[in-house]
DNA sequence: CAGTGAGCGAGCTTCCGCTTGACTT
């Protein structure tokens, strides 16, 4: 044992650093936050100044009494947190758990992970600052003050287990005002007319755009007419050199962005795979909001970069963090060493990795240069010009390694131009008037609701992931498809002096893998915005930072801060629990033409659905809504058409056959059993035929299944999904990979099971 | 696992940020 021991919060950290100290250190880890507020209740004293009521959390109790061994066993005990606020917290609980004396006591900080770094760090230690200490213990505070008093009232007037907080409740607003923005959006058409032109002698067509739109067709096709017979010639040229530059380093935010435009990976498995890559010692810390890049960092991409593509590639480049609230103790995310071009490992880790690397290499490379140039194109006939740009690049710099993904799919394209000069005559060999639509906003991703809320200074990168599944576990938001809306797109086209009209139906603003919201959270949203606005303010956050870091900086009391808030906080609590009142979302839809009963979505013991007839009526029929239907914009019909459900379809020997809509989705049933709906079938309009195939198809799989029966154990070796298994009543057994399932005897099956239960 | 839509009213649910495993399927 060393007389010195560090603590850091990492492991995988403390063994990196071990090696740099070398003897006489031992370096040991916290694993982040070591005490919290008590777990049960609300853990502050609110009466005598909001006195916090700490307690070593349960997962925590060996680390803690592991590094209450090792403090005693040391002189001097380095508290190594990182260098922000949760960090100079996580240092002060240790002090105050491990009993450290001060006079054995130094705080250090490490701006990056390398010798000398760390070393510098040993010569300069601090005292621990309980400015900043304060801070945390404000975000900390506030934090529990708005969750713990806000969830109970969700509880009371909508259901249980709900929950509300600075963070998720803001992220929540975000894709309920935009879903809302969406459903109220209102497309227009539009026509735009493009060109394409023909200079003398060459065989490339230009196409360009007219520099306006129109808004009918009638104008659309009058200004084809205008087109008919005329001139064109090459207006104006410009040329102009620009410079492009790389995208900054990896911060969690970008790299859980980029890794899901180009990879298509969610924002958790970003970071797990990320974690391991971490562990792995092949890149740097991943849940950071720093562009900073250490010297050494810089100094051997430098040297990777000229030996691979040349010195006039290199660019030496720092990066500072724009971010509002960003903490910066770490470094961006970017490989340990960047002579490591190709690592060992799967294939989603290896993906990643490349990912991190080009980007960190790109962004230590020389701008790209291209020379940009404009056309004009005009007539003999109308003011109007078409326009079109092309772009050469004239040296690819950063461009050879790395362009960093768009959100917006739209990719115009830039042509490369044929040669043309001022006044040159260009003939048109076809100009069309395409009708398109205005577009809606698209819908927020997990990862460009990240954007959005790394914006406003919203969560931090260790939290980023877990916001968005607290928001899907809770079942305010789904994760899912939109398909787009058929439009009728004409297109007139003149061409040889004749306009032709042709008209296609097109699927237009389908969207992938989106955020949608689902009932509960836009009654959540709706009453959490009623009774508290100021929190659900997108502003909210920033405005308590700033409290914070006066509380940080020495110039406000932290208690002040936290009495300020609490303050019109509570009453605002306890107003909205005067009224016992349950939140209804119910919303009549229209009358059933039918039977004239009113049809009425609201929300009901397990969920969303639709109400034939009212409270008293005792031949009311219920059922529940699909998946991404809304109570706010269901309309009657599509009401209707899930009251059409269950729906006789024929029989099947002496059975009637049913389809209707399960919690599994669409099936057909018969004598009690049932079978899901195949892809392209729905239980509106299947047929008879349909369902009976479905069914003996089934029938046929069901024989299949079993591969032993031993009633008299009650154990059955089936074929599963995953492959075969035993099942005895509720429990099912894995098969050892070594046994042949078929050849299972009875005892077998038995051992089995007494080897599993055994385990457990 | 494929339908339920109220109820005696126990005891519980919940926040944000820092960190990793321990669990099965």
């Amino acid at each position: 044992m060393g007389e010195n021991l560090v603590i850091v919060e990492s492991p995988a950290k403390a063994k990196t650093i071990e090696k740099f100290l070398g003897k006489g250190y031992t370096v040991k880890s916290s694993f982040g936050h070591i005490r919290d507020l008590k777990k049960k209740g609300l853990g502050i004293d609110i009466e005598n100044g909001f006195v916090p009521q700490y307690e070593i959390s349960a997962d925590k109790k060996k680390t803690v009494s592991e590094l209450a061994a090792a403090a005693a066993k040391a002189q001097t005990v380095w508290l190594a947190s990182d260098e922000d606020r949760e960090g100079e917290a996580i240092a002060w609980h240790l002090a105050e758990t491990l009993g450290l004396m001060p006079e054995r006591t130094r705080r250090i900080v490490f701006h990056e992970i390398t010798k000398t770094a760390i070393l510098e760090a040993i010569e300069n230690p601090r005292d621990i600052d309980m400015n900043l200490v304060k801070a945390q213990q404000a975000r900390r505070v506030l934090d529990r003050l708005v969750g713990f008093e806000l969830s109970p009232i969700l509880w009371k007037k909508i259901q249980p287990k709900l929950s509300a907080g600075r963070v998720q409740s803001v992220a929540l607003r975000l894709i309920v005002d935009r879903e809302r923005e969406i459903t109220s959006f209102e497309a227009t058409p539009y026509f735009r007319i493009e060109g394409t032109f023909l200079t003398e002698g060459s065989k490339r067509p230009v196409k360009a755009v007219l520099d306006r739109k129109f808004d009918t067709e009638a104008e659309a096709r009058a200004f084809l007419e205008q087109c008919i017979g005329a001139s064109f010639h090459v207006a104006s040229i410009e040329r102009k050199e620009a410079h492009r530059s790389p995208a900054p380093p990896f911060t969690t935010s970008t790299l859980q962005q980029e890794a899901a435009r180009k990879l298509g990976f969610s924002v958790s498995q970003t970071m797990s795979i990320a974690q391991r890559l971490y562990e792995s010692g092949l890149i740097t810390y991943m849940r950071t909001d720093s562009m900073n890049l250490s010297s050494l960092a810089l100094n051997t991409t430098k040297e990777k970069v000229t030996e691979l593509f040349g010195a006039q590639y290199s660019k030496v480049r720092n990066y500072h963090t724009k971010t509002k609230g960003a903490q910066e103790a770490h470094e961006a995310i970017r490989p340990t060493y960047v002579s490591n071009m190709e690592i060992e490992g799967t294939t989603t880790e290896k993906r990643l990795y490349n990912l991190i690397w080009k980007r960190t290499v790109a962004c230590q490379m020389a701008d790209a240069r291209v020379e940009k140039t404009d056309v004009a194109i005009a007539s003999d006939r109308f003011a109007e010009r078409f326009l079109v740009s092309g772009e050469q690049i004239l040296f690819d710099g950063f461009l050879k390694v790395y362009i960093e993904g768009r959100d917006d799919e739209e990719n115009e394209e830039q042509a490369v131009l044929p040669k043309m000069e001022q006044g040159q005559p260009l003939r048109s060999t076809g100009i069309a008037a395409l009708q398109r639509y205005t577009q809606h906003l698209p819908r927020y991703s997990e990862a460009s609701l990240v954007k959005k809320l790394e914006e406003l200074g919203i969560g931090r990168p260790s939290t980023y992931a877990s916001t968005v599944s607290t928001l899907i576990t809770r079942g305010y938001i789904v994760k899912g498809d939109k398909p787009g809306v058929a439009q009728t797109c004409c297109e007139l086209y003149l061409k040889d002096g004749q306009i032709v009209r042709t008209e296609k139906k097109e699927m237009t603003g389908a969207e992938k893998k989106k955020l949608l919201p689902e009932n509960i959270g836009l009654l959540v949203t709706d009453f959490l915005a009623a009774n508290f606005a100021d929190i659900l303010n997108y502003g909210f956050t920033a405005g308590v930072e700033e409290s914070f870091d006066k509380v940080a900086k020495g110039k406000m009391r932290w208690d002040k801060v936290i009495s300020d808030f609490y303050g019109p906080f509570h009453k605002e609590v306890d107003e909205s629990l005067q009224d016992r009142e349950h939140t209804h979302a119910e919303r009549v839809i229209g009358i059933d033409p039918k039977s004239g009963k009113p049809v009425i979505a609201r929300i009901g013991r397990f969920g969303p659905l639709i109400q034939k007839g009212t409270a008293d009526d005792p031949d009311k029929q219920f059922v529940s809504l699909n998946k991404g239907q809304l109570i706010e914009n269901i309309t009657l019909d599509e009401a209707l058409q899930l009251l059409s459900l269950p729906r006789t379809v024929g029989h099947y020997k002496d059975f009637e056959i049913t389809t209707a809509i399960g919690r599994f989705g669409p099936y057909v049933k018969y004598n009690g059993k049932y079978v899901s709906l195949g892809k392209g079938q729905d239980p509106y309009t299947i047929t008879e035929e349909q369902a009976v195939a479905l069914i003996e198809e089934s029938l046929e799989k069901s024989v299949k299944k079993v591969i032993a029966d031993f009633p008299e154990s009650g154990i059955q070796v089936l074929n599963g999904r995953f492959g075969p298994y035993l099942k005895k009543g509720k429990d099912n057994f894995k098969i050892p990979k070594k046994k042949d399932p078929a050849a299972l005897s009875e005892q077998d099956c038995l051992d089995i099971i007494a080897k599993a239960e055994k385990k457990k």
